[in-house]
DNA sequence: ATATTAATTTTACGCGCGTAAAAAAATAAT
DNA sequence: ATTATTTTTTTACGCGCGTAAAATTAATAT
């Protein structure tokens, strides 16, 4: 970081720090299997000299680079944007070089990604696969050559490990949470959700209705792709062209069919809430980001953002330093967020 | 592609496509450098036989890479995730390799970013500042290294090039349409605004104003950062404790301010619109992903970002490829989005 | 002080490719 | 057919580092 004659190579950096280039290069791959007092020396003089290794020189050779592909399926969507940043932040912390992607919906993209990841010769990859569309033979072949941790959304065992919420606990408590202060949910989704994750709400949701005793409704809207705010938009506008909800409650099966949903209400001029003169609640699941800040605030349940992704960090270093063990199913709790929409 | 022996290198592959290595090399790093004839030996044999060049080995003597960094303030806004989005296929489009990085609000992070991105050669950046935040002294030192376009937020004079929205365009446009059909508007900002295209809006509203024969009024709120909805949520509450906005229309900065003051309407029982029973027309900047579906769906101005990406790109391209010229500043104008909220 | 162990240096090789220069071959122009 | 031109091959070197083995030195234990 000064005025220093320009150092060129690690040769040289050795050599102005009065050490072996092998020593050197010890200390870059594990600043710890050096003696203290070298460490010191070296960092010393990493002060002193403006170095930094030849990461295509450091890449070519080693049997495994420090870098990390992230993965994300669509990262113009907020949840994932923000559960990219934690999952970039710990894999920094945890000594990895990460690199972000997203499929953009697309299942071609995905795996496109996933065959330039190879030839970044990654250490693991954290993975949020698409889901239904997703061409798993593809995926599957990946995971054998890297060792991969899927998150949010399961494509059953696969990779390393998956770490996500226990999606049929964000339903039951959800549609506990309804039953437990106004009518009874129906239950709103996508005919054919594109993530799995969809099923296990549903599930969660005739489970609870079940145990509760009363009739589960499910609504079943079209729709394809990941503009999900518009499919909810017009799903409920269907539904309101057809006899309208069969319930006063909508229990959406995310948070961002949920917006829809409330444009929807708002362009019927239906009002949502819990105050007296409103005529329906609407419920989502995800706490997506925006959710605080629809109209009204949207009640939702919230992911363990933070525990998801420090245990996908934590999983996968594991997995990188060759740990084998069964394919392990992690799933968080989610926690319920009561606000002014349900 | 198939179950032919596995090619190691390079050279392997040249062997059994019948050519030597170097012709193989100079394909890859341009396959129009080669006879049309030995190009289409050579992609038979890529289909053939599975090999990728180590991308590694091919770095470490390349003069120029094809990594093209991607550099956002704030990935987990859906504005800047769009338009990263727009902005990486068109770079693939160009035979790039783009990575895509967050600064994630933080000056501090902003320049480590461009440090690390140092290591990777990079043909190029195209970087959106963070703006008033930004450490000047370490991005203009980066410029100097790494032929970069700056997009979305302007540092004056800095880098090959800026290409952007005419920001003061947007609200000349929309103040003038907010006039024409209602109350002069007021305009509410952030009092330090952490972009500088805050700057621009504001002066194209005082300047319409001013053509118009109104009295600008302008509110400044506190709150720093980039949770935006919050701060204009908590901003617009406090001009309602202190005699509420002195124009039955607010003009807003950008959307995500507009949607903060969207909620404080609601949780202060305001009704926003333009139909009869409204009292407050709210208008934001931008076209914001979600901005059609707030409630009531928001009038806003919509960013030319295909425009915005393509252009950027092909700047960079030249910028990569050594034409010098004098630092450009092109601007594209915005398109009114008429919606129900103004 | 001696033996033991750990850390470092020396020496040496290889990775997979870029690239330059000269020779050879293929193509196009005359 | 001859010449000029372009493309390809040959040959050869180097990039910056990883890494392995043996020799040396330093730290620790006895």
């Amino acid at each position: 970081m000064s005025n220093s004659p320009k150092i060129r190579n690690m040769e040289e950096f050795a050599s102005v720090s009065g050490l072996s280039r092998p020593t050197v290069s010890k200390y870059f791959n594990d600043p710890d299997s050096v003696r203290a007092s070298t460490r010191a020396r070296i960092e010393q003089s990493l002060e002193e000299y403006d170095y930094t290794p030849n990461i295509y020189a450091m890449n070519q050779n080693r049997k495994l680079t420090k870098n990390v592909g992230i993965l994300v399926p669509y990262l113009a969507d907020p949840f994932f944007a923000e559960i990219a940043r934690n999952v970039e932040q710990r894999c920094i912390d945890a000594g990895f070089r990460p690199t972000l992607y997203s499929s953009h919906g697309d299942p071609n993209l995905e795996v496109e990604i996933l065959e330039s990841l190879r030839s970044l010769k990654p250490a693991g990859v954290l993975m949020a696969p698409l889901g239904r569309s997703s061409i798993r033979g593809e995926i599957e072949k990946f995971c054998n050559y890297v060792p991969t941790v899927l998150f949010d959304s399961n494509i059953p065992d696969l990779g390393f490990a998956f770490v996500g919420s226990n999606n049929t606990q964000f339903s039951m408590l959800m549609a506990e949470y309804l039953c437990r202060t106004g009518e009874p949910p129906c239950f709103f989704e996508m005919q054919f959700p594109s993530n799995p994750n969809a099923n296990k709400r549903r599930q969660g949701y005739l489970d609870a209705m079940e145990r509760l005793g009363h009739e589960p409704k499910v609504i079943k809207i079209e729709g394809d792709g990941w503009a999900f705010e518009e499919i909810g938009r017009l799903g409920a506008h269907k539904v309101f062209e057809t006899g309208g909800f069969p319930s006063s409650t909508v229990l959406c099966s995310n948070d961002r069919l949920a917006i829809g949903v409330l444009t929807a209400c708002w362009e019927k001029g239906v009002r949502v809430g819990i105050d007296s003169n409103a005529s329906i609640r609407v419920a989502g699941q995800d706490d997506h980001p925006l959710a605080r800040y629809t109209c009204p605030p949207l009640t939702t349940i919230a992911q363990e953002y933070e525990a998801i992704s420090s245990y996908a960090v934590e999983v996968l270093a594991k997995a990188v330093e060759g740990e084998k063990k069964p394919h392990e199913s992690k799933l968080f709790e989610g926690k319920l967020i009561m606000r002014d929409s349900a």
